[in-house]
RNA sequence: GGCCCGUUGGUCAAGCGGUUAAGACGCGGCCCUCUCAAGGCCGAAUCAUGGGUUCGAUUCCCGUACGGGUCACCA
């Protein structure tokens, strides 16, 4: 008996591995390009460092006219949650991000190199664990959970390196006959990498970010099957990226440190390698130390989030870019109407250690992409948001040529508002552009001047002797130094400055008696521009 | 603890042996035909630490400290 033997005893029914390599051909893409991929374990829930992870990929893939697929890593039947792809899915396309290949829905995929779900490609793991096992460079172990614990407490009272590995793996060496009498006995096993490894020996290796590191070889025999006759991920990353013709992993930092077990089972696979690039992970500062943002205990960790706040997904991404290549923010400034995907990325660019995550700057970040933004485009948007999140202002929007003047205030010129940086504040902002949601009679904070009585014959005043709906900015304006001048104060705030105490005030403090009385607000946009769009009706009955 | 990776202003960061050490956010001040949001100008603020190498180190090497990752039949 030999190890083809003991390979055909435990999977009888597994193909050669010449069967998949012929199915699933070198891809035939021009020089250069990339196939890279987004492979999550279907939890359902997106983190922003997956989706900066999927950005990178993704632009990676589009700027070398390679391809970007989704493959779903659901080996643990334990963490399945049910519509987890489907979620995955479409919290992606919220970011605009969507794939060449890959799972469609919960069962299918497209593309050629499928299935793209690892629960579906069962078969072709045992093909290429059989073909380790006939060359004997992979065995059934049979270590009960028990003694792997008691391996481990030996070795950690010896104070030696824990693990499965040289010596210590116990069933590496057994013979073909007691382990197929073993088996025979249905006793439960896994499969195990022989590994060639040596501890003492150092591979070189290079990250695409990280730069040139230096790791010890493997010598741990890693489970390549599980007991469950599923792989782990080290044994189908290896299959699947070789498979599907992976030529870059775009993964996070954690591992890192399974590099050299992964290029050790490419080279036992007889496979070549993809490049590795690893990506730091996006942190938060949590009382005086630094932490990964967690899922738990951090609402801004889920991708869902952002939408969830209406923070534009263009904002997100122009965000992360900004951590990713921090040259992007230059780009941005000399080309404001660009779009993100012509921007150079340069993944050996990255930035090596994880950043904090900086909820400020992404809003400064999303105030910039959203005054770029034309009024139609930002009324379509916010009433998109506004059906999900906000159904007053949702009713509120219904009157769409209306909304459309009220965003277009100080807007579509060359120096547009910058007073928006999410969806959720807008209804705030706009308020009191909408009659039934302005209370003339409610008590408001005046500012300087703050005597009813003055209060009342500023406004009287204005309205009967100065407001003319028609005319012009200029006119309006100096109908407003007037109107100042005439009730005692100084008409140039340069005036009032040199001389304060020549009068009460100046025409901005009559200007903001004005403004408060027709919008209940100290600071608001331009004026004028508010009595345009508000209509003569409506200031003369706010100001009466 | 072993093995990896990292450490430039409060934050994100340029920088690759000689620079007045970019820029952005934030902060402070001033300016701008009314208040804001902006915009313009100015300002405060940084190379973790100790040794080398070198004519010269933020940049190269070693140690230390600190931070992060990883050591599962989870991915």
């Amino acid at each position: 008996m030999d190890y083809k033997d003991l390979a055909n005893l435990i999977f009888p029914d597994a193909k050669d591995i010449s069967y998949y390599e012929e199915k699933y051909p070198e891809r035939n893409l021009p020089e250069g390009a990339v196939v890279t991929r987004y492979a999550p374990s279907p939890t359902g829930f997106v983190h922003i460092g997956s989706l900066f992870q999927v950005l990178v990929s993704s632009m990676m893939a589009k700027k070398t006219g390679g391809v970007n697929f989704l493959r779903i890593e659901d080996t643990d039947q334990k963490r399945e949650v049910e519509g987890a792809i489907v979620s995955v899915i479409n919290s992606l396309k919220d970011f605009g991000i969507e794939f060449d290949e890959g799972m469609v829905n919960e069962e299918e995929g497209k593309g050629n190199y499928g299935p793209y779900k690892q629960s579906q490609r069962k078969e072709i793991y045992e093909a290429y664990a059989k073909y380790l096992i006939a060359q004997g460079k992979a065995y059934p172990c049979f270590a009960s959970p028990e003694e792997l614990e008691e391996l481990r407490a030996k070795q950690e009272a010896a104070k030696l390196r824990t693990g499965y590995y040289g010596v210590w793996a116990k069933y590496r060496n057994l013979s073909v006959e007691e382990a197929v009498e073993k088996i025979k006995n249905g006793e439960q096993y896994v499969i195990r990498l022989k590994s060639p490894g040596n501890e003492e020996k150092k591979i070189k290796h290079k990250d695409v970010i990280k730069g040139n590191v230096e790791f010890p070889e493997n010598d741990q025999d890693i489970i390549i099957i599980k007991g469950d006759g599923l792989p782990t991920y080290h044994f189908a990353h290896a299959v699947d990226d070789h498979l599907m013709r992976t030529t870059l992993v775009v993964r996070g930092e954690e591992w890192f440190s399974s590099v050299p077990t992964h290029l050790q089972l490419f080279y036992v696979l007889g496979f070549k390698p993809p490049k590795y690039a690893h990506i730091p992970t996006i942190m938060k500062m949590d009382g005086e130390s630094k932490r990964k943002l967690s899922k738990r205990k951090d609402a801004e960790a889920a991708v869902d989030y952002y939408t969830e706040e209406g923070i534009p997904k263009e904002s997100v991404l122009e965000y992360l870019l900004n951590i990713a290549n921090s040259n992007f923010e230059i780009w941005r400034k000399q080309n404001p109407d660009k779009n993100i995907s012509e921007f150079d990325f340069q993944i050996n660019k990255m930035g090596v250690s994880g950043a904090l995550f900086d909820m400020v700057k992404m809003l400064d970040v999303s105030k910039n992409v959203i005054s770029r933004m034309s009024a139609e485009d930002i009324y379509n948007k916010v009433n998109e948001w506004a059906q999900n999140y906000d159904n007053e202002l949702f009713e509120m929007l219904k009157d769409k040529e209306y909304s459309l003047k009220v965003f277009g205030i100080e807007r579509g010129n060359s120096k547009p508002r910058k007073d928006i940086s999410k969806w959720s504040e807008v209804k705030d902002n706009i308020l009191y552009m909408y009659n039934d949601k302005f209370d003339k009679n409610a008590e408001y904070e005046y500012g300087k001047i703050s005597d009813k009585k003055e209060i009342d014959k500023i406004v009287k005043l204005y309205i009967e002797k100065y407001f003319d709906i028609n005319d012009d900015k200029q006119t309006w304006f100096d109908k407003m130094k007037d109107l100042a001048e005439e009730l005692g104060y100084a008409r140039e705030v340069k005036m009032f400055k040199t001389e304060p105490d020549k009068w009460p005030g100046h025409v901005g403090d009559i200007s903001t008696v004005i403004r408060v009385s027709l919008t209940g607000r100290q600071n608001t946009p331009d004026l004028y521009e508010i009595m345009q769009v508000l209509g003569k009706d409506t200031v003369v009955e706010r100001l009466s």
